[in-house]
RNA sequence: GGGCUAGUAACUCAGUGGUAGAGUAUCGCCCUUUUAAGGCGAGAGUCGAAGGUUCGAAUCCUUCCUAGCUCACCA
């Protein structure tokens, strides 16, 4: 209770001594439940010796008469109380019990004349009191910032917010039991790490103090997973909450929530076919059917996804192929010729060739691309865990699903040879060498891993809140995380 | 970081230079079928913060804080 005490909270703070003298107690230990509310509120009329209990998030007198609202997440159960029926505690709800207080009540099922299913209540228990006053009922907390903030009112107030992240839920639980039953086993791997690899991402740092030394906090468990198939797991996954200190946006957020699976003897091809199975079955599980609609926009999942390279796309996006331009310069003099411009952040005079590619697809072809549309193939110095294509030596057997113009999946051929790995290591290093910011560091640990022997692995990534965004109908990922970082107030 | 917008009672909002307002909520009274219940009455404010202009500022000016949207970069 940082804040001045106002009139309100002092009239519910002095209710506190007068809820004891009346023989209950303000803050319970526990309450029997014979039902949760939404299972009550399905009973016949005429059950008995029903104990429900909830949050009262609404409450009417009418003389010697009171009909109110328990609620949860899951629903809520109107309850009446008749003064003839509860005798004494009539008065002790009526002089003590505000809405917003937590109470446990054992009554009748019954059906109103207005036809809604209630709870004809014997006797209530006084399990919890709450000494401030909750948000007009009416409109909610309407302002972004509090909603936000305090996200628990948010979801007390709104239907809709419960509905969002009850979806999230089962969004989750859908992917999970999905890879289970696909033979995937789910590990954890570490959060705190020595190297910020797996990603092409400016990590967190932070400090052990017993070792004395700076730790990254994960951008991807991928080397990690990779790790767990050398030692033998073949079908392994990760809900893994990762880290990056980036920007913060309807898009972005500091720590995100990243599933990864990686699955031995798979190519990327196999893995493709997978993934649509994948989404198919997420999509029709929790939504019902095959499209997805997100904002004004349709989102078909329906049929067979295009496959089309990133060479092909950008050639037919805007005219320049990829593969006549082998050095940056060759491809920045191009991307000039044909007067594309990137109004960018950092240097492009000092962007390697992939980095450019990237800009250019990220410019001229990825917003476009509404419906699934699986981008493979990918330059080569863009994908440092990749594998080589066997064909053509500078692109990689990669692919990104591509939904809404957002980079919903990422997966490919993993690299399984330690002497192309080390090589491309020192590729990255060079490129850091020569100012691009967007590079991995070597990691030897890996590396060595990696020379002991990994079979043939394919690996995947999808950023779990975007895609909730994008099933929930939600323009900004905030809305899609229950408690997501704010600037203290001071 | 740039541009635009916003911040007034616990909540939702009016109020554009002249005594700080309404609804919800709270407190008191009436009411046994309501569900944004209703009726009568009352209390409740550092008008985001600081400075300035003015006889007088919620209102005009300056700076700052916070947030939302948006643009550029990152999943």
């Amino acid at each position: 209770m940082q804040e001045e005490i106002h009139e309100q909270m002092k009239v519910r703070l002095d209710k506190i001594p007068q809820i004891k003298d009346a023989g209950y107690h303000a803050y319970a230990d526990r309450f029997e439940r014979t039902h949760r509310l939404h299972e009550a509120a399905r009973l016949d009329d005429g059950v008995k010796g029903v104990r429900v209990a909830g949050r009262i998030v609404g409450l009417r007198y009418f003389g010697k008469l009171a009909f109110g609202h328990l609620a949860d997440v899951e629903g809520k159960l109107q309850f009446a109380v008749q003064k003839n029926k509860v005798g004494s505690q009539f008065n002790d709800l009526k002089s003590l019990v505000d809405i917003g207080d937590f109470i446990g009540v054992e009554g009748e099922i019954i059906t109103t004349k207005t036809g809604e299913k209630t709870i004809d209540i014997d006797k209530f228990e006084f399990l919890s009191k709450s000494v401030r006053t909750l948000p007009e009922k009416f409109h909610g907390i309407t302002d972004p910032e509090l909603r936000l903030r305090k996200r628990y009112l948010d979801l007390i107030m709104s239907e809709e917010s419960r509905e969002r992240f009850k979806k999230r839920v089962k969004i989750i639980k859908t992917i999970r039991d999905f890879l289970d039953s696909n033979d995937f086993m789910e590990i954890d791997t570490p959060v705190l790490t020595n190297k910020a690899s797996g990603a092409l991402a400016r990590p967190f740092i932070t400090h052990h103090n017993m070792l004395d030394i700076d730790v990254y906090l994960r951008i991807a468990p991928e080397t990690y997973l990779k790790r767990a198939i050398a030692g033998g797991f073949d079908k392994v996954y990760e809900f893994a909450r990762s880290f990056r200190n980036e920007g913060l946006d309807a898009s972005h957020l500091p720590d995100f929530t990243l599933l990864e699976y990686y699955c031995a003897y798979w190519n990327y091809i196999d893995n493709m076919n997978f993934t649509e199975k994948l989404f198919r079955h997420l999509i029709l599980n929790v939504n019902g059917g095959l499209e997805l609609v997100y904002g004004d926009t349709k989102i078909s999942f329906d049929g067979e996804w295009p496959r089309i390279s990133f060479r092909d796309l950008i050639l037919r996006d805007c005219g320049i192929d990829i593969n006549m331009f082998e050095t940056r310069e060759e491809l920045l003099e191009e991307i000039n010729r044909k007067g594309i411009r990137f109004e960018a952040e950092i240097d492009v005079s000092k962007a390697g060739r992939g980095t450019l590619i990237d800009l250019l697809y990220k410019k001229v072809s990825r917003p476009q691309l509404i419906n699934p549309v699986f981008i493979t193939h990918h330059p080569l110095d863009l994908s440092p865990l990749a594998r080589k294509n066997d064909e053509n030596s500078l692109v990689v057997d990669r692919f990104q699903l591509v939904v809404n113009g957002w980079e919903v999946v990422n997966a490919y051929s993993e690299l399984v040879d330690p002497l192309d790995q080390a090589s491309r290591f020192r590729q990255q290093a060079e490129a850091r060498a020569h100012g691009d910011q967007e590079t991995m560091d070597i990691d030897n640990e890996f590396l060595e891993c990696m020379e002991y022997g990994m079979p043939p692995i394919s690996g995947w990534g999808m950023g779990i809140d975007r895609m909730i965004a994008l099933m929930t109908d939600s323009s900004t990922l905030r809305d899609v995380v229950l408690f997501p970082l704010m600037r203290p107030l001071s």
